[in-house]
DNA sequence: TATCTAGTTTATAATAATTCTAAACTAGAA
DNA sequence: TTCTAGTTTAGAATTATTATAAACTAGATA
């Protein structure tokens, strides 16, 4: 995929989604979105990161209000983990994490790596919505 | 189990966790470990019922303190759910969740009722702590 | 192209959960 | 009974997140 063809891409999907594309939207879809790798994030380590040397800061707030938004329109997933602190995933297919206790640091699992051969039916009126497997790690 | 015998019991039980059993402690025990059933609370609801009537209250700081301490010495499992918010379960088994999003509430899933067919290799230096289901579900 | 407006961004304040602090208290060893 | 390390406590501090309201802007419309 060439790079210089994300932007519109960015563009059509935050339309798609009933976002106005804003600078401050696309430099957020370009910073998580334009890499190979999945990446894991906490709201605290993307506004770091992404304001780090740029004459033009995003706000907090901005950082805030965008993950959630993306979030709800499905660009990312949120994982739980660590208590006080959200971490969100660019991988927004079903998958599964090692948590890292010493590190805090989250890895995949493809769910190809994960089998379930017996899943209990959910409560009377409930529909399961997810199904997420965390393996705590540790030395 | 007779319940007189219980008080005996959990003043053995913090002692060979190198916990002093203090009224406090012993309170909260009796509070969270006389009972059939398994008990899901956060700090708040517990520092609720806990206080509810009695004249001798037992300050927050201390229903923090004391449930840091029973996780650590193994007596609660700490249960990672809704964010910004710690829930605890008292059924310390290896066992899975529910979490109704809608109601924020945890039900159990007795371990023996999820099969896992394949689980995944740890990365190396790293050993498996806990492995641990989240169904979320909804209407 | 200029105007307008709803949606967005922003700094800052407010809130909520948790942790820290340091003084007062207490279990239990000596 | 005395002593001391461990514990409790109220309140302050911290941390993550959400709310607020004024300023800004995308983009529809004239």
């Amino acid at each position: 995929m060439i790079i210089s063809d994300n932007l519109k891409m960015y563009v059509q999907k935050l339309r798609s989604s009933n976002l106005r594309p804003t600078k401050q939207r696309l430099k957020i879809c370009k910073f998580l979105f334009d890499r190979e790798k999945t990446f894991h994030f906490t709201v605290e380590t993307l506004n770091k990161k992404i304001n780090k040397n740029g004459a033009t800061k995003i706000s907090l707030a901005t950082i805030y209000n965008t993950v959630e938004a993306f979030t709800i329109a499905g660009y990312l997933k949120e994982i739980l983990t660590s208590k006080n602190k959200s971490y969100y995933d660019t991988n927004i297919k079903s998958h599964h994490h090692f948590y890292d206790e010493g590190s805090k640091e989250l890895t995949d699992i493809h769910s190809n790596q994960i089998k379930l051969s017996k899943v209990p039916v959910p409560p009377k009126g409930k529909k399961i919505k997810n199904l997420e497997v965390i393996i705590r790690i540790q030395k």
